[in-house]
DNA sequence: GCAAAAGTGTTCCTGATACACCCATGC
DNA sequence: GCATGGGTGTATCAGGAACACTTTTGC
């Protein structure tokens, strides 16, 4: 057993959000050495006194002011020499935020804080790459298998954006006909009475998704999925 | 950020062997406090110059002797009080060993290694309960997604002994042609000209996984899949 | 010859895929 | 009236599920 043990214990989370059908990373402009100017993942030191996934929150919510709707832990990097000074293991989150909790202000250890489109990355600090790519395929496959899209749209949606979301995310085409009829034979998404109006063409109804439901289900064996390629 | 973190980081070892039609877990008994003299996961204090792997690996090895086959991260657990001592993280693994690589031997911190069928599980130290079923439930998943189950078993195995473990860890029944008739229409087995005497009985064909194969099948977008249930 | 495990095909049915036209609105 | 996006049904096809008898060996 090793007489002391030297090693500091971090959170960084990749919050992805989607809009105007593009999916975006949170990052943040590192104020502090190493990577001073750098961008990177949010994210700092776990407290003594508190979980990884208070530590998640906080950070997030002190470097850039976001509110997460969807938040799993993804991955825990711990190779020594990932960060310049100390040992550092990081165990990475992976969120999703609503585009109405797109509102973001930088604070703390970040100079400023800033959505990227995932098609636009800039490099980013110490291994902060690898996990964005990590997080990248995790979303990519969760999106087929549980119904975590619901939670980068509105509450209240039309089935256009659902569906340009999974066009756009998993970067491939979808039959409209199909898709609808397989996400309605779900029977986990409902209908409102509200009608939403798009610049032109016809008014789309909008949807929601019905959460108790989607667990009643989960109990009785229901599994989600959406079949991409 | 705080003055000066406390919190160890520890790693620990969910290892699955199975043979005669059982799953079973690698424990230790513990030979120091706390928690002397329970059943616990084989792991420990992670070196500040090693990865984590290599932490894993080593602490294997030193603590029960077992060569392993197959080795990923599960998950990290680090809520505050886990250990009754310090603040302690522990990035836990799932660990899969092939009956031949069963002979297990305790030493440094373990006083006694056994393996124990998952059906007869003893009271865990720490949160290891929790671990432990978090990786049955990895198990079980993975098992109908990727082609895992083969390193529960010998490299040359027959048939039967591949459809029992599903049967068995999966908790379900199998039709034996459709079974049989799905992994062959993979192609990633291969017969082999050997053939196995298991008593009475007709004699098996022995086959083998084609690893290479697989990977190859990756590449192409081959998805493998045992759906069940 | 009988007990034990291995090996093997066909039918049916469900669910996935492919595909094109009409509708409601704004301008 | 035209441009824009929303809404809808059917026919075909592939893959999953159900199902039982024959073969080879040891005793």
């Amino acid at each position: 057993m090793p007489a002391i043990q030297d090693i500091k214990v971090a959170v960084d989370a990749v919050v992805f959000g989607y809009d105007a059908k593009q999916l975006s990373v949170l990052l943040i402009k590192r104020g502090v050495e190493p990577f001073k100017d750098s961008w990177a993942l949010p994210g700092g030191l776990v407290m003594d006194n508190e979980s990884l996934e208070t530590a998640v929150t906080r950070e997030l919510k002190e470097e850039t002011g976001v509110q997460i709707d969807y938040l799993e832990q993804l991955y825990t990097f711990g190779k020594p020499g990932r960060d310049p000074r100390n040992r550092v293991v990081s165990v990475s989150y992976f969120g999703l935020v609503r585009p109405n909790h797109f509102k973001i202000q930088a604070a703390t250890d970040a100079k400023e804080v800033q959505w990227f489109p995932v098609k636009e990355l800039p490099d980013l600090a110490f291994d902060h790459g690898t996990i964005l790519n990590m997080a990248k395929e995790r979303l990519k496959a969760k999106l087929q298998y549980q119904p975590i899209g619901f939670d980068l749209l509105n509450k209240e949606f039309p089935f256009s954006d659902l569906e340009n979301l999974y066009t756009t995310i998993l970067d491939h085409k979808i039959d409209r006909r199909n898709f609808r009829k397989k996400i309605l034979s779900f029977e986990i998404v409902e209908e409102t009475d509200k009608i939403h109006q798009k610049g032109s063409g016809r008014p789309a109804k909008l949807f929601k998704f019905n959460n108790k439901k989607y667990n009643q289900l989960l109990n009785e064996g229901f599994h989600f999925e959406i079949k991409i390629v």
